[in-house]
RNA sequence: GGAUGGGUGGCCGAGUGGUUGAAGGCACUGGUCUUGAAAACCAGCAGGCGUGCAAGCGUCUCGGGGGUUCGAAUCCCUCCCCAUCCGCCA
């Protein structure tokens, strides 16, 4: 979300910064809106006073006994309120455009963040660790698992489809495992550049406003999956629809219709056209069981914990003392993967759901940038623990995320697929999603000096494709995979997990 | 699912139609006192938007939305949330 003061100010600037995510200029069209926004709120405001005034001295009008005067400044007043009653109404329109407007569009990149397509124009900044060489041909994740009749796709596909999984025995273990050690780095003594996290355990589901705070709404509602059910009461629903049949929506329909399909497809927009049209129509005496035709309930599964996480600070101020502000969190994770059909349809790669450790920084204006780096080093701590080999890039501005300004990925080896594959994402998204949730914090040396907070969010690390990078990594050519020492004591000591 | 009670400033909490943007307290900031600190005392202290170089002025906001009224935190409607008790239940 974007600073409309700003852009009025710096409207050159904002172009070019939406340039650089490939996007047409938009700030004309914007500050048009700005324009018409700011005249409407002067001619609304000058109705106000004049409401106001007039009110207050029909008060002491009245209180005088001056009848005459009071009726004079009343006809006043209901002059104003026509005047106030339509302008209150275009500037809901014309706030809603100016948030659709704002909303919508992506942050902007950081100065230092490389201009580029897609993952092709990443920039590798480091590399860490060995390639394992293995004697033998190394085989991918899905064939070591399957052959070890612990990873078991076509059941997860009876049960619930494509992109899902069974683990089984000491691979689910493994997934325990695995996040109970990442765990335990970022929650370890703040040292070094590592730990300092505070452990949570958040909902994995969500309303709507948290989904807007980190901006995976509006635009992004395909990727993300709904939990909703609407429910109508029958018998009224019947006695009414007799009573009342021929109420119609604007196209003809029988708003009858109208209302038990939305209901059955859980539509709550149309759910409440309904309603409200049926509303109108009937006797005084069924208004109210109109209202109560329906009762339902719509929220979201969390795409990753960054969501809740960040969203803890929505809507508050915090005090400057209370930041950086350090949060992690093990939960599952569901993803649409709308936009990846055909993609890593094999393995775990990619599923609609999977666990990750997430880290999320709340931070100060000023600490953001050196946060992102810390953030970057602690999620890179695990894999060096875990002694994977792995490389850090850059994204460049056509691969990076909608609300961040800079993003690193952590890229781990994958023998079986002879590649780097992303294991960890971390971002810093400066005020663009502090000013979607109104979240703040409070200057130390100015109590008046109220600022929006820096967010940053990074996997610390994505636990499915941990697990996969140790089984492709540490894999025997008999098929086994030997345990990596640090993750032994979170195994029972397992040193080997073998077919058996 | 049934019954009741609630949602007010950073926090707690008063306030049922007329200078109430809102008493009081806590927290915070400045000052007095003190060797220093604490305590005590004095003063300041909501956010957004518009306008202005600024001081300021205007306007909106007492869970969200709508309505009644010349005037609403206060009355009405609706949605959401929270609490307690009962029922059911991992």
């Amino acid at each position: 979300m974007y600073d409309i003061k700003w852009i009025r100010d710096n409207s050159d600037a904002f172009d070019a910064a939406l340039a650089r995510r490939g996007l047409a200029p938009h700030s004309a069209d914007i500050l048009k809106i700005d324009e018409e926004r700011r005249t409407l709120i002067q001619t609304l405001q000058d109705a106000q006073t004049k409401r106001n005034s007039a009110s207050k001295e029909i008060g002491k009008a009245k209180a005088s006994g001056d009848e005459a005067a009071a009726q004079k400044l009343m006809d006043e007043v209901a002059q104003a309120k026509s005047t106030i009653q339509s302008g209150e109404e275009q500037q809901r329109e014309i706030d809603a455009r100016l948030r659709e407007a704002l909303s919508t569009l992506p942050n902007a990149p950081l100065d230092d963040v490389p201009a580029g397509e897609d993952e092709s124009d990443n920039i590798e900044v480091r590399t860490w660790g060995e390639k394992p060489s293995l004697s033998f041909s190394p085989k991918q994740h899905f064939e070591l698992g399957e052959d070890l009749g612990l990873m078991d796709f076509d059941t997860a596909a009876k049960l619930s489809g494509a992109r899902f999984v069974v683990l089984k025995g000491a691979l689910a273990r493994m997934e325990r495992a695995i996040a109970a050690f990442m765990l335990d780095i970022h929650t370890g003594p703040e040292k070094d550049g590592l730990g300092g996290y505070q452990e949570m355990l958040p909902p994995a589901i969500v309303w709507d406003e948290t989904m807007y705070g980190t901006g995976q709404l509006p635009k992004f509602a395909d990727d993300l999956f709904q939990v909703q059910g609407f429910e109508l009461d029958r018998d009224e629903f019947e006695r009414l629809s007799k009573k009342y049949p021929e109420i119609q929506d604007e196209y003809g329909v029988l708003a009858w219709f109208d209302l038990i399909m939305a209901a059955t497809y859980d539509d709550k927009n149309i759910i409440d056209k309904s309603l409200k049209l049926i509303e109108q129509s009937v006797d005084e005496e069924d208004r109210e069981s109109v209202r109560n035709l329906t009762s339902g309930f719509k929220r979201w599964l969390i795409p990753t914990a960054e969501v809740p996480l960040t969203n803890m600070v929505r809507e508050s101020i915090v005090e400057e003392g209370d930041l950086p502000m350090r949060m992690t969190a093990w939960t599952p994770c569901f993803r649409a993967e709308a936009g990846s059909a055909g993609r890593d349809t094999r393995g775990m790669i990619r599923q609609h759901q999977f666990s990750k450790v997430e880290l999320v920084s709340i931070t100060t204006q000023d600490q953001s940038l050196d946060e992102l780096e810390r953030m970057t080093g602690c999620a890179e701590e695990v894999l060096k623990r875990l002694e994977l080999p792995y490389r850090t890039v850059v994204l460049c501005i056509g691969d990076m995320g909608f609300g961040a300004r800079k993003t690193y990925d952590i890229e781990v080896w994958l023998p079986g697929q002879d590649m780097y594959r992303e294991i960890s994402s971390c971002s810093v998204c400066g005020d663009f999603q502090a000013r979607r949730m109104n979240a703040r914090y409070r200057a130390k040396d100015d109590p008046k000096d109220i600022r929006y907070v820096h967010t940053l969010n990074g996997s610390g690390l994505a636990v499915g494709r941990t697990m996969i990078a140790i089984m492709e990594n540490y894999q025997n050519d008999d098929g086994s995979i030997t345990v990596p020492e640090a993750l032994r004591p979170y195994m029972g000591g397992l040193e080997t997990i073998a077919a058996g």
